[in-house]
DNA sequence: GCTCTGGAACTATAT
DNA sequence: CGATATAGTTCCAGA
């Protein structure tokens, strides 16, 4: 895997990042596209963040994407799927790479990178990278990514690795946000270095970074880049992962202290450095924009060049410095977590990209295949995951396992459906709206349960056969953008007596990914009882050279469930399906109120009618405003309902539906209500739909209602009781009106006034071309497969075999609008940008 | 002794 | 630039 390889650094334009970076920098502008892009992007966004905006999509020109995944996702129903089909393209799906491959070699990323990117900062670079500079980064992207291809050696990747010292602390330093980031954080997660080592490209080129900064902390050190010290197994990665500490860890905190260490290590660097000051600093992407500035962030950042050179930078002072570090001591935490591969699985080249999935590899691989080979793979470096004892079963080599591995899979950003020909994945129950994520330095926070009490379940429907399959289970975020792995959340297995469901983790591209078995015997029903969730601090995601998401009030995530299910084609059909959102952080849960249900989700213009809203946080002075958004998220109309103060309880409330601004509707209008503790304690945007007055009344719906979109769909997405914040699932632009996953009520609604729309389109019908048209890039011919379904979002079936991945495809893109920027409050403003992924990560596109 | 949790101290960042 | 409000992280302690 990762394998180190420098030889990248052929590739890589030695020149020291620096130059790179400036140029990058400069260029980042440069390309047109960027400009372009973002200002578009701007304005769907506008929300985001004013410096930042993210470029969504770059696309706007193209690419594509049609929208936001995630209504599609959860929304969305039930398209049958049709077949396939279609365009041929379209199949691609497969790799699981990271959509990145799709978006491709041109603009590829444009597209989907770079257009997601999130308003962090960054960007500028990126689209230096992609666009201006393209080429070149694709090229280098590309290496690492087809580690067959151009790239030499498979060594490449490896580099990432060292990258994602970049993470590390040291990193940090400069670089690093500010906040967290703690100088050792060590950890950033170890993920990263796991990850990372796969992520490769991607991360790769983040890393960079930290290379410099790193430099800087001597304490720290450790980068936990060298990846290929994971080798060594260090310590850190403890498979399992918990973090708190072990002994290890402390130790080589030492440096902290007790709590001072906590903040020792970021005052640390405060002190120290001062870096605070220092531009980097910004970091964080506040959500300002900002942020990163720092000379070297940016620079670094831009170009994956850049990375390059960082990587090797980093590679150098790994190994002079940290190196040692790593190796040693390894920090454990985060490390941890990391380390545990095998050395030896280092040098390893890894076929294929990133996760699993990344790799295209190519045709040439069977999924039979790869199955070993992923093993391999995993088991190397995730080994630390597995560490866990696990199952019984078989895991990994079900046939599902194939899956992942398998050069088809699609990559964890894509959007697919739920339900495809026979077969639904459905969440059976839902995950609690709130559940605490625990960070590395501490222990587990348990596993997400249900509101009821035990567990989420999934079940897959309509799969007859007798084989096992293996579920797929990872953090996605849950803004109104694409549903995409989250940058600050990961998956972990929990694991213990009170756990009943065997579970092994995996990591594509940087996230992790929970397989659970998904038996006959047990109806191809899994209880979730083995999945908890850690958070990243934000100051050592933000660092990735790629990610353009930030952290802050980022606390949203959803459980995505994927299944890939072999068709006798040969190809997989992937479903997935994600959860209602959950709030992960600590104080979100205490004070934010949360709209879980709604009795009504329209009501002719006239309104009066009464609704009452279930949930939590809700106060005596609570204040419901329901607000008309533009596409570019500006309100045109808010409204703060009545209501019944007499009957308002810390679960519910009774509030009385204004009248619309516009009496004269002729067709249903999508806007958006939330509940209002305070400045900032605002709720998610719930959707809400005006009905002409003539209008028949869609029905309330009741509780369940609360999100139109289950009307239309099943459950894929769950119909979540979840009210679904507009935000979540919906495209940006709460309102979705357009969204329309559901035919039926598409038609309904009339005007989907922004964006979104075009996601919809995709489904049914278009599937096949839909898919083509939006963005989405399809697939690529070859494919053929998929299904498709229902969904509009996307295909899920892969051709079998390599293909390379469509363009963009399901990006995320964005959702496109923007999210209001009142709204944004919920969450988390998050830029538009997509995370990492969009970011440089992914990358590669192909070489196609 | 360990894990899971709730709560809160503290620091960093935003306004 | 300082004050205050918020949010993110890390610790502590009890079950």
């Amino acid at each position: 895997m990762p394998s180190t390889s420098f030889p990248a650094p052929s590739k890589f334009p030695l020149g020291p990042p620096a130059a790179v970076c400036g140029s990058g920098e400069t260029l980042g502008p440069a390309p047109p596209s960027g400009g372009t892009m973002k200002s578009a992007e701007e304005e769907h966004y506008s929300y985001a963040s004013p410096g930042v905006r993210s470029t969504l999509l770059p696309s706007s020109a193209q690419p594509s994407l049609p929208a936001p995944g995630h209504d599609l996702q959860t929304s969305a129903p039930g398209v049958p799927a049709t077949a396939a089909s279609q365009p041929p393209g379209y199949g691609g799906a497969v790799d699981s790479g990271p959509s990145s491959y799709f978006l491709s070699s041109g603009h590829a990323r444009p597209n989907g990178a770079p257009a997601l990117e999130s308003p962090r900062i960054e960007i500028t670079s990126y689209m230096g990278l992609h666009h201006g500079n393209n080429q070149f980064f694709h090229d280098v992207e590309v290496d690492d990514v087809l580690p067959g291809s151009k790239r030499p050696p498979s060594t490449a990747t490896l580099n990432l690795p060292n990258l994602e010292a970049y993470r590390d602390p040291s990193c940090l330093s400069p670089a690093s946000s500010l906040s967290s980031r703690s100088c050792n954080s060590e950890a950033s997660s170890y993920e990263s270095n796991f990850s990372y080592p796969y992520a490769s490209p991607q991360t790769s080129p983040w890393q960079s970074p930290c290379v410099s900064p790193k430099t800087t902390d001597p304490e720290e050190g450790f980068p936990r880049g060298l990846g290929v010290c994971g080798l060594l197994g260090s310590p850190r990665h403890s498979p399992s992962t918990s973090p708190r500490t072990s002994v290890t860890e402390e130790s080589w905190l030492g440096t902290r202290t007790s709590r001072p260490s906590s903040p020792c290590n970021k005052r640390k660097y405060g002190l120290n450095g001062q870096q605070l000051t220092s531009p980097h600093h910004s970091p964080t992407p506040s959500p300002r924009g900002s942020p990163r500035v720092s000379v070297t962030d940016d620079t670094w950042l831009g170009n994956s060049t850049q990375y390059t050179s960082s990587a090797i930078v980093a590679a150098i002072n790994a190994l002079s410095t940290d190196g040692s570090l790593e190796l040693d001591g390894v920090p454990v935490k985060a490390r941890k977590t990391a380390l545990d591969h095998c050395p030896s699985v280092a040098l390893k080249v890894e076929p294929a990209g990133e996760d699993l999935g990344t790799t295209p590899p190519t045709a040439e691989f069977l999924p039979e295949e790869f199955p070993s080979f992923q093993h391999v793979r995993k088991g190397a470096f995730c080994d630390q995951y597995l560490s866990v004892p696990q199952h019984p079963y078989q895991w990994a080599r079900p046939r599902s396992p194939t899956a992942y591995g398998s050069p088809t899979l699609p990559a964890l950003d894509w959007q697919l459906p739920s339900r495809s020909g026979p077969y639904e994945l459905r969440i059976e129950v839902q995950p609690k709206p709130h559940h605490r994520a625990h960070y590395e330095t501490e222990g587990s926070r348990g596993a997400v349960k249900a509101s009821a009490g035990g567990h989420p379940s999934v079940q897959l429907h309509g799969y007859l056969e007798n084989e096992p399959l293996t579920l797929q289970l990872f953090i996605g975020t849950a803004d109104d953008r694409l549903l995409r792995p989250h940058a600050f959340y990961q998956v972990h297995r929990i694991t213990g007596k009170t756990v009943s469901t065997t579970s092994h983790e995996a990591i594509l591209s940087n996230t992790k990914v929970l397989e659970i078995p998904l038996l006959p015997e047990n109806n191809m029903r899994a209880i979730v009882d083995c999945a908890g969730i850690l958070k990243l601090r934000n100051s050592d995601i933000e660092l990735r050279k790629g990610e353009t998401d930030i952290g802050r009030k980022n606390t949203r995530v959803r459980l995505v469930f994927r299944v890939h299910i072999p068709q006798p084609s040969g190809r997989m059909l992937s479903l997935q399906v994600a959860s209602n959102p959950i709030e992960c952080s600590q104080r979100s849960a205490q004070e934010l109120p949360l709209v879980e249900k709604q009795s009504a989700a329209s009501c002719p213009v006239l309104g009066g009618k009464k609704m009452v809203l279930s949930g939590h946080n809700f106060l005596q002075d609570s204040k419901v405003i329901f607000v008309e958004k533009a596409p570019d998220g500006h309100h045109i109309w808010e409204m703060e309902a009545k209501m019944d103060r007499e009957l308002c309880q810390p679960n519910s409330l009774v509030v009385e539906i204004p009248p619309f601004r516009n009496q004269r509707i002729t067709s249903p209008v999508q806007v958006s209500f939330y509940v209002c503790n305070g400045k900032r304690k605002r709720s998610q945007c719930q959707r809400f739909t005006y009905l002409p007055a003539n209008a028949p009344a869609i029905k309330t719906e009741p509780a369940d209602d609360y999100e139109p979109a289950p009307t239309c769909g099943p459950a894929s997405q769950g119909p979540s009781p979840f009210p679904k914040p507009c935000c979540s699932q919906p495209p940006a632009s709460c309102p979705p009106p357009g969204f329309l996953p559901c035919p039926p009520r598409s038609t309904m609604l009339s005007a989907p006034p922004s964006t979104s729309p075009k996601l919809h389109d995709l489904s049914a019908a278009t599937y096949s071309k839909g898919v083509a048209g939006p963005g989405l890039g399809l697939l690529r011919p070859a494919g053929g497969v998929l299904a498709v379904e229902e969904t509009p979002r996307l295909v899920g079936v892969h051709p079998g075999p390599p293909q390379p991945p469509p363009p963009a495809l399901l990006r995320p893109q964005p959702c496109g609008p923007a999210r209001p920027s009142a709204t944004g409050h919920q969450l988390p403003q998050r830029p538009k940008a997509p995370r990492s992924e969009s970011t440089a990560p992914r990358p590669l596109p192909p070489p196609e």
